[in-house]
DNA sequence: ACAGTGACTACAT
DNA sequence: AATGTAGCCACTG
């Protein structure tokens, strides 16, 4: 077993372009349902570790941009989602429930 | 070393 | 339906 956190990155980079997922289904999909918050934590730390990776696709179980603002600029976790073609109005991802990919399914 | 905090969620009041 | 509490654990002051 890997540590949490690479297990974080290494579903997070599986997300397929276009798609989206959750901190939550993360976490249940490593096996600590409760552990959502780490799913958080690996994000903002994947900064230094991981640049590359797309954490724009990961958001709240309510499809909302949590983390925009942890993003180098306001706008950038939109832009970048936008540019996926997922359409982003107030801070909330349209059609989340189906642009939502699931990692309990794909593992 | 200790306490506060946070890109969350589920459950209880 | 709306708030409050609990659980997770690494990072920061």
């Amino acid at each position: 077993m890997k540590d949490f956190y690479s297990k974080v990155y290494e579903i997070v980079e599986l997300i397929p372009y276009g798609r989206v997922t959750t901190y939550g289904a993360i976490a249940e999909a490593l096996g600590a349902r409760k552990s959502s918050r780490l799913v958080g934590i690996a994000m903002n730390l994947s900064h230094e570790l991981v640049p590359n990776l797309p954490a724009h696709r990961v958001v709240n179980r309510n499809g909302v941009l949590t983390g925009k603002h942890h993003f180098i600029g306001a706008n950038t976790m939109e832009n970048l989602l936008s540019n996926e073609g997922i359409e982003i109005v107030d801070d909330v991802i349209k059609n989340f429930k189906l642009l939502f990919w699931n990692p309990r399914e794909e593992l």
